[in-house]
DNA sequence: TCAAGTCTTTTGTATGATAATTGGGTGGGT
DNA sequence: ACCCACCCAATTATCATACAAAAGACTTGA
């Protein structure tokens, strides 16, 4: 099947199947037995993925009655496997206009936070991603420092609520350099952006983060417009 | 011991003694012959517990290895059930200050989302819940009207990214009502706030929304700040 | 008609055995 | 003294089986 312990792969096809909506909230799955049957597995490897999902928010489980899909308003999103599956499941552009959208809606907020509370620690992490971004060359290379950037920001915020955001903000950047082709031209300006948030962090200057923070959010969304114009234009020569 | 199954009461045990810092990141666990001991359990019921606990980003665990706590940026924090533990493990004060700078962060974004996407149906849930609060009168009645307005906020601005952010407003709030000794006598002004919420959203006025969100959440931390400076009297009057 | 009790299905828990993983130790060769 | 291949032991991973507990469905008696 794929990689991972047993219970692990089947925690992965059952999820994978509930957020392509094969199992709608409020159905009623098949019971223990019988997934062992599916996937050759004890009954015990069964449970332990259903274990998992439930402690995901996906599933609830109940003697006798059998388990039945959670609405989708007690779904752990930020969870980094539920949020995995959701991006299988759901159409990438609007895919990313979500994760784009929930970052508009944090990310300057947090990097004023930065800018009021790092430590000098925070910040030297946060300094040190930005060097990594600097050297970086090959693809995955520059997603790990670009995503270790913003994580080291967050850090920078002291306040551990914020943390699960880290996986959106994951998803969304590699997300977002499988969308532009090959490499992104402007790479050394989205660097610039990147540098004047450091700049602004580490001068403490609350208001001036918040607006660097949003202009490379704005440079981000002006690369995911223009790589969907390109693909919408290419979409567009399907004869209808 | 509590109440749930037994693996979901061995879950709390263990989750809330990692939280406490009992078992710091990095440490190695008790194996599961130990813990089945300790709970006088059978190694299954361990097994499931902490398979709940790997879910949660808490623990990994390796055969030969054994289960060990992951770093703390590896929790997931917006869990229900990691956030009602690690409000039991913080000072509390230091609990509120930390979920208010959170919703400070995203919710007048989230309002202010709501007022530029909200559907009818949206909308009238949002009114509803608000009606719920203007004729709760018990406390636990006061709570809930109040946590599902804010949810139906949420819901209004159609993302679902953010619907993890309803369980710490969920907690902010409980909290809170702990917090203020019997009834606030500030309730009808409390309720005038989130009309105006209401009323902008209901508009579409999405930065009336947003600084009406602001107004509310102001309104909120005068209120800790009041009882937290009585409380600090009455401490100051301890002896030194 | 209703209510109490029994039946049945499904998850929950226990027990014992075996497999797989991997850090650490062991010993031989150079 | 060093290194490599190999084995050993501890721990989780998986399996099979049995029984317990919960709760909806059904039956039976008044």
């Amino acid at each position: 099947m794929g990689q991972g312990n047993l219970h692990e792969r089947i925690e992965r096809a059952i999820g994978e199947r509930i957020l392509l909506g094969e199992f709608a909230p409020g159905t009623l799955l098949p019971n223990e037995a019988e997934w062992g049957k599916t996937y050759k597995a004890s009954r015990t490897a069964v449970r332990e993925a259903i274990k998992s999902l439930s402690a995901k928010g996906l599933v609830h489980s109940r003697p006798k009655i059998g388990t039945r899909v959670e609405p989708r308003s007690r779904w752990n999103m930020l969870d980094r496997d539920v949020l995995t599956w959701l991006r299988v499941a759901m159409d990438r552009k609007a895919f990313m206009l979500s994760t784009q959208e929930a970052r508009r809606l944090i990310e300057p907020g947090v990097a004023e936070l930065a800018a009021r509370k790092r430590s000098p620690q925070q910040l030297l992490r946060l300094e040190e991603a930005f060097a990594a971004m600097q050297i970086a060359k090959t693809r995955p290379q520059i997603v790990n420092a670009d995503v270790e950037f913003h994580e080291a920001l967050m850090a920078c915020a002291n306040n551990e609520l914020l943390i699960p955001f880290g996986i959106i903000i994951e998803q969304a950047l590699s997300n977002l350099f499988d969308y532009t082709t090959s490499r992104n031209p402007h790479y050394a300006n989205a660097l610039k952006l990147h540098q004047r948030i450091v700049r602004k962090v580490a001068a403490g200057d609350s208001n001036g983060a918040h607006v660097a923070m949003q202009a490379l959010l704005q440079d981000t969304d002006d690369i995911i417009r223009a790589a969907q114009d390109s693909s919408g234009r290419a979409a567009a020569r399907i004869p209808a």
